[in-house]
This record gives structure tokens, sequence and C-alpha cells, in this order.
DNA sequence: GTAGCTGCAAACTCTTTGCAACTCT
DNA sequence: AGAGTTGCAAAGAGTTTGCAGCTAC
């Protein structure tokens, strides 16, 4: 049992096989999964496994904080595991996601909302570029 | 016949009537609405405009860089006359958008980039939050 | 035992598109 | 005249949901 698994078993949500199936995906994964990709790598594994148990896992795993629903300039969602806090650079010519860290950008952003009078809840910050040469 | 209008008509686009009631509903909107909205506004001004061409004069502006297309966290895409480079915070607690700018956000973003090796074609920053007291 | 979970298929939301008729230029 | 544009209705893509049966606890 996995620490995301003990997580999930905490809150009270049932660690049926389909939801183990998801969760190992979603650890072992190096990349930043759309529902289809998680739904395709949980099936080769067992494929009994539906799409709409994958959404509604996912699902679940977001309102508890336990992945991070990305929605990029595509038309689908992109999940990944609440680790560690990140930003993202988007390759536009390979698609790579990078991931990046910046303190100044965090001390930034809060200083930018405190100033508008927020409290900031929630940001979203991604760069989208082309390898220079 | 109005600046946007005018843009319009240089890159070859027929000034249709539904064309012009579209141009005016953004020109004059103080909000970044929805393409619903968009729609919504113009049939008040005229009733027979359609969905459909809504969707494609957006699309077509958008692909001119004429207005920027958000997608905000939210399922739907909004629209403004591109205008003055800006970012958003949104109101979670009423749904107003904010519009800021800061010069230190925009030398970031660009150091950031070029020290990943990335030549910054596009960005989306976006700040959530709701009204400190 | 039972609350919660699953797969299936249908429904939903936003957006795009094929087509025949129409309209700017 | 003719290329481009329109409204309509149907189709698409991604996502959600009702339901009857199943399963972890």
């Amino acid at each position: 049992m996995n620490l995301l698994e003990q997580k999930c078993a905490d809150v009270g949500m049932k660690m049926t096989e389909q939801r183990k199936l998801i969760l190992h995906v979603l650890t072992t994964a190096a990349d930043h999964p759309s529902v289809e990709s998680v739904y395709e790598r949980a099936k080769k594994l067992d494929d009994s496994i539906s799409m709409a148990t994958v959404y509604r896992t996912l699902n679940m795993l977001d309102e508890l904080n336990l992945v991070v629903r990305h929605e990029f300039k595509e038309n689908f969602s992109r999940y990944e595991v609440n680790d560690e806090h990140h930003h993202h650079l988007i390759d536009l010519e390979t698609g790579d996601v990078i991931e990046f860290q910046n303190r100044e950008l965090e001390l930034l952003k809060e200083k930018i909302a405190q100033e508008l009078g927020y409290e900031l809840v929630d940001h979203r910050l991604e760069l989208y570029g082309k390898k220079s040469r």
C-alpha cells in the first residue's frame, strides 16, 4: 500500500481494484497523463476497467486535492499527483511538459493579489514556447 | 466604421451585418463575455443571428489576433478585444474578472523561459482569489 | 449487511461542420 | 458574377450520470 493509497483509505475511500490501478498509474507516471492515457494504462493491467470509473476517480482525487488537474491549451484535462508545487512550460513543438519552480514568482503572485485586495486561493501559470537555438 | 471593423476589412473579411454586430458587442463590452453572451447581446440588436456565426467569427478574430480567447477555470471560453496586454484575477465569489498589469512579472516569465532554453511564444497567468477583509 | 462502487449506455455541454441559400464586393 | 458568409441541424469531443448489479468493509 503506497502513500497515496493510504491517504485515500484514510479519508474513507474504498480501496477497490480499479482505484488501486488508477493510483498505481498516477504514481508511476513520468508525465502528465490525460484521462484517456490513465484509462489505457490501467486497462493494460486489467482490461475490465471503464472510462466512467477513471473519470469518477480522478474527480474524486481532485476534490481531495490528492491530484492536480491541468487544462493546458488543449481540449481535455491532464493529471498529476499533487506533490511539490511547480509550474509548467509546454513545448509547443513536441508537446513536452517541463516543470519548474520559481520562488520569486510565488512571492510576486501573492504580492499582486494582496495589492488588489484579494486573498489568493488558486492560480494558474503556464508558459508556452519553443526551444531556442 | 470603428478601428476593429477597419482591421477586419483590411485583412479581407467581408463586413456583413452579423460581423458588425459581433464587433460592436465586443468593442462595447465592459466585461469578458462568453460566446453565449456575445450571441445574446448581438441577438438583441438583430435576432436573426445564429450561434454558428458567432462561433465562426470569434474563431476567425482569434486567429487574426484581434481578440483574446480566455479559458478560465470554467468549461467555456470568454473573449475580449486584443488591446493592452494584461492578466486576470478572478473573484471566486462573484465571478468578477479584474485586470492587472505587472512589469516585474513580464520580465520574470521571459527570464524563466530563457533559463529553461526556450523562446516564449505564449503564456497564461491567472490568479483566483476572494476579497480579503 | 449495506453503503459505496462499478460498467454500461445514454445524456449533456460546448463547439464544429456540411450544405443549400444568400450577400458583400 | 462569384467567393465568401449565413442559418440550420446534425455531428463531434470530452465529460457526467442513472441504473442495476457487485464488493469492500
